[in-house]
RNA sequence: GCGAGGGUAGCUAAGUCAGGAAAAAGCGGCGGACUCAAGAUCCGCUCCCGUAGGGGUCCGUGGGUUCAAAUCCCUCCCCUCGCACCA
């Protein structure tokens, strides 16, 4: 049985065939998973791509890729994110490079942590991701019970295996996770470091805090409010004398530039408030605000418990203006929200205007809280600022004019928050402020917002306080609240450090080189970054171990790590000292005492650093990747920055975001037991450019590994019968094609100093097939030249794609040649076969055989006999004068004409001169000469047989001034140059 | 709102930076060859009209610059992403 198998799997990989000369020989099947799993066996048990320092290398190449961060498996997205870089480090290296391609694992922070909660708690949501979308097996689930059992299961079942299965050239022996004592010391090192620069600032930060787990929670803690985000509120102290007592009572608003329209106040009567001691001062607040403004860094004592309608009816006295105003019941206002009490601007606010017409008309209410209507009657919106607009829309009362526009009747129609929303708008961007306010008088609001609030809070007018714009709810069912938090801050606000961040934004190859943009906007964006948790995976902080540097922090410099992380395996870590990292990447003069260890470790670093080009994701500029350049700014020399960054696009799968809770994602490892690695490296390289955005279609993969199918068994024909080892006489086809050979190696060449890979794919592959088809059906395919050239193109032509498909081409190349085409040099285009004028000649008959193909196709003919007209030579001399004249019509006519055999042709000329500018416009100097160079007869002539054949017809090609001429239609005189006229019976 | 990217055939898209025959390539569809058949492969076709290689329309909208605009400039409309302390 087991015999039998074996000669069935012999029959199904070989097929014997016989060969015209009577040899016989094997030819390999296909079989990407047979074929790629010896490869990567080979590349493991040589360390092909574990790369040292080498003298004799022309150039140290260090690529890098933002390490996995293994909370969850590995999908097709990643995949590509890892391959590009792959692809990239492959091309340099055949470019005679020592490459350095190595990867780690990002164990730092909280997601991890609340995933082994989740699966502890068995929640169902969590159980399905990981036994259906990724496949883990029952029994393994307590392994995974910990954080690092977790993050170890990922990395070894999925991203490993999966960068493996893919042929990714990274040198494993480099590889560590950043929740390790070693790297640790290094993180240590970088944060002492930067402390003593002054790039560390201790302050206030506000969090997300759930009040009933007492801590600080993430995104991926919440039920509710994931979208929420903070506001800063300006509360407005207004001044309330409770019989002889000053009370401050706060009013949140969003627009403190309103202060001077404040006509009255609302609050909930109904609601429960208190009267507290905040920072030494009594304030009337909400039950809710009290606890809050405690939470955020407020000392905050509540004395008395009062009902809201306690400040009904009373009046307040707006710090600002000095006003005294009502404060008007509203079961409108929201008690949780901020401080419960807020201000009324009617003059401004489309809402404060309706309610203030309500409450004028319910006057029984009023009555009910003892509050005399005449009073309320009397209240009239204050206008504050003017709209710059062009039409009439907004009269003098803006709110007003809104309210009418829009016909709102009442706070319950649902146009008024519209209306609110369009107004405030409006109103920031072209409100001008009016003259009573002094030094801001004119100004738009959008300008002088931030500076008036600033002056309020100078004045001791005004507070702030943080609250979120919608509700937050944590998953145990907690209220999130905002709290203000003692924290260490990243000052990336720093001018000079911003300075210094720009500079090496200038320096960088950005790519696509708009993002080059991008970097400096963000640069001059970021505020301080507080960078540390209290909880989580990963560094201590050195001196405060009770926190912990947060991911994006922790992973600035951490491509230096790579350099030495292998031999530092050997020094114990407690021998990791400020100085040990001083030494090595500041040199002996840095340090106290010099490690000779951490000095030879230097030359490594010195070796390798500066990365020569990142490859990250268009989501990390605006953090990540942007942080990388402050950091190398601050702590490395200028020689030691980023070279280039190349920005990556997102994935879709069928059209549709991945998403691994809904088990919408296709794994690596499917992907290639199904296609194999080639396909799956080749369909993401070439479906797009690295930066675009780009969608796995099982349909568009499945055609991918059909074209490297056939691909394959071409290659396999040629290399069974590879032709001549000299080179023999070649016939112009042949010349042709390997003219198209050398474009093909200059544009993927090209395109890959771009990291263009799509389009450097494109040409390697698809464009050269075309070539290749119309070769293929131009000639004889077993003249021993033809031989020779299919095999010169096809070894050019996996030396090409080598870098996208490394499996497939090292074996058929070495079956070829005896090397790997890994191994072999990066092509160059060979001067010798270039030549513009067989490719001319070649377009002149793809042109013929198209125009004779179109003729039959209008006239659903089956012709004889073709025969082909080429234009006379005077017309051949009309478009030497064209070219020589470029598109002035005037000026060739002038010449054309001074020929007194062309004056007499008159009007024929002038059509032919219109003509051929037409056609020669725009095209290129060294066209228009290779075409002056072209025998149009004798190319045609040399294409006969190739006509023949193709229409089953006889072909017959003659000059127009032919004197044996035959032209039975009379079609000769319609030729021009590079344009034969054709006739057909 | 701010910042970035985009709108080209039934679909994915190239062409835009450096203006000069609009539509490369792939997918899908149609027809043909091969095959008992299917698949694979190969050859055509795939905006509209056309019994001679032609003509017409056309690059989100509306203008402008130019001998010439998908491409440069301006207006407007629509789509995607980011706006943070999270990888």
């Amino acid at each position: 049985m087991a015999i039998y198998a074996a000669i069935r799997q012999a029959e199904k990989s070989s097929i014997g065939v016989i060969l015209g000369r009577g040899t016989t020989t094997t030819i390999m099947e296909y079989d990407p998973q047979e074929l790629e799993a010896r490869w990567r066996e080979r590349w493991s048990e040589t360390g092909r791509y574990e790369a040292d320092p080498d003298a004799d290398a022309d150039d140290a190449t260090f690529v890098t890729v933002p390490y996995p961060y293994p909370s969850g498996g590995m999908h097709i997205g990643h995949a590509r994110t890892y391959t590009v870089p792959d692809v990239y480090a492959r091309y340099r290296r055949q470019q005679g490079d020592n490459v350095l391609f190595p990867i780690a694992w990002h164990v730092t922070g909280t997601p991890i942590i609340g995933a082994v909660e989740r699966l502890k708690k068995r929640e169902e949501k969590q159980l399905s991701v990981l036994t259906d979308t990724y496949n883990v097996p029952e029994e393994t689930l307590p392994d995974l019970e910990t954080p690092m059992g977790w993050a170890r299961y990922f990395i070894e079942e999925h991203y490993k295996k999966g960068m493996q299965s893919l042929g990714l050239s990274v040198d494993w022996r480099r590889e560590f996770t950043t929740n390790n004592e070693r790297y640790s010391k290094f993180i240590e090192w970088q944060y002492r470091t930067l402390h003593e620069r002054g790039r560390l600032e201790k302050g206030l930060h506000p969090v997300k805090f759930c009040t009933n787990e007492e801590q600080p929670v993430t995104t991926h803690d919440l039920l509710e409010g994931e979208t929420a985000e903070f506001q800063e509120y300006t509360l407005v102290r207004f001044g309330w004398d409770r019989d002889g007592d000053d009370i401050v009572v706060p009013m949140a608003t969003l627009r403190p530039e309103t202060v001077h329209g404040v006509t009255n106040a609302y609050i909930d009567p109904e609601a429960t408030y208190v009267v507290a001691e905040v920072d030494g001062e009594t304030w009337f607040v909400s039950e809710y605000a009290a606890a809050k403004l405690e939470y955020q860094a407020h000392d905050v004592d509540v004395l008395e418990t009062v009902e809201g309608a306690e400040l009904v009816g009373k009046t307040v006295e707006n710090p600002v203006t000095g006003d005294d105003v009502l404060v008007l019941p509203a079961s409108f206002v929201d008690a949780d929200n901020a401080t419960g009490v807020v201000m009324s601007v009617p003059a401004h606010s489309p809402d404060d205007y309706v309610a203030l017409q309500e409450a004028k008309a319910d006057t029984d209410y009023l009555e009910s809280f003892g509050i005399d209507p005449a009073d309320v009657a009397d209240i009239e919106p204050i206008p504050i600022l003017d709209i710059d607009s062009e039409d009439g829309t907004y009269g003098e009362i803006p709110a007003q004019s809104a309210v009418e526009n829009d016909g709102i009747e009442s706070s319950g129609d649902p146009a008024l928050e519209k209306a609110t929303k369009n107004l405030y708008n409006k109103e920031f961007h072209a409100g001008r402020l009016k003259e009573f306010y002094g030094e801001y008088a004119g100004e738009l609001v959008e300008e002088v917002r931030d500076d008036f609030k600033a002056d309020g809070i100078e004045a001791g007018q005004f507070d702030v306080m943080q609250e979120f714009s919608e509700e937050v709810v944590c998953r145990c069912g907690g209220d999130v609240v905002v709290a203000e938090q003692d924290t260490w801050f990243l000052s990336y606000d720093d001018e000079d450090w911003k300075r210094i961040a720009h500079d090496v934004a200038d320096g960088l190859d950005a790519i696509p080189d708009n993002t080059r943009d991008e970097y400096h906007h963000t640069i001059d964006w970021l505020n301080g970054w507080p960078c540390i948790r209290n909880y989580g995976l990963g560094t201590r902080l050195p001196w405060d171990d009770q926190f912990v540097i947060e991911p994006l922090s922790d992973s600035t410099i951490y491509m230096a790590y790579y350099t030495i992380a292998h031999r530092l395996q050997e020094i114990p870590t407690e021998e990791l000292t400020q100085d040990f990292f001083d030494t090595l990447f500041y040199g002996p003069d840095a340090a106290d005492e010099v490690d000779d260890r951490a000095l030879d470790l230097r030359e490594e670093w010195d070796y390798w650093y500066p990365v020569d080009y990142r490859f990250s994701g268009n989501d990390l500029i605006t953090n990540h990747l942007t942080f990388y350049q402050f950091h190398h700014g601050e702590l490395f020399d200028e020689a030691q920055w980023p070279q280039g960054i190349v920005i990556m696009g997102m994935g879709l799968l069928e059209g549709q975001k991945m998403s691994s809770s809904k088990g919408h994602v296709v794994l690596p490892g499917e992907a290639i037991d199904e296609y194999g690695a080639d396909t799956v490296r080749f369909f993401l390289l070439n479906s797009a450019e690295p930066w675009q955005d780009y969608d796995w279609r099982d349909d568009l993969v499945g055609s991918v590994s059909d074209q490297l199918e056939r691909f394959w068994n071409r290659a396999q024909d040629i290399i069974s019968d590879p032709g001549p080892d000299e080179k023999p006489e070649l016939e112009t086809i042949d010349r042709w094609l390997l003219s198209k050979l050398q474009d093909t190696v200059r544009d993927v060449t090209t395109a890959m100093d771009e990291s263009e890979t799509r389009s450097a794919s494109q040409a390697a592959f698809y464009n050269f097939e075309e070539d290749l088809r119309w070769y293929r059906r131009r000639t004889e395919l077993d003249r021993p030249a033809a031989k020779w050239t299919l095999r010169t193109v096809l070894e050019t032509r996996l030396r090409l794609l080598a870098p996208f498909i490394p499996f497939m081409t090292n074996e058929l190349h070495e079956q070829l040649t005896g090397t790997p085409a890994e191994d072999a040099p990066w092509p160059e285009p060979d001067d010798a076969f270039e030549d513009e004028t067989v490719e001319l000649e070649e377009r002149q008959v793809e042109r013929l055989t198209e125009d004779v193909r179109d003729i039959i196709d209008v006239t659903d003919s089956d012709p004889e006999t073709i025969r082909v007209y080429v234009a006379a030579d005077w017309k051949r001399d009309v478009f030497e004068t064209v070219v020589e004249n470029g598109d002035n019509v005037g000026a060739i006519m002038g010449q054309v004409m001074q020929n007194p055999d062309l004056r007499e042709k008159g009007n024929a000329v002038n059509d032919l001169v219109q003509d051929l500018v037409d056609q020669t416009r725009g095209r290129d100097e060294t066209t228009l000469r290779a075409q002056l160079e072209l025998d149009e007869t004798a190319t045609y002539e040399r294409a006969a047989d190739f006509l023949a054949r193709e229409f089953d017809a006889d072909v017959v090609v003659f000059a127009e001034d032919d004197p044996d001429i035959t032209d039975p239609a009379d079609r000769a005189s319609k030729a021009i140059p590079f344009r034969p006229a054709i006739h057909l019976e």
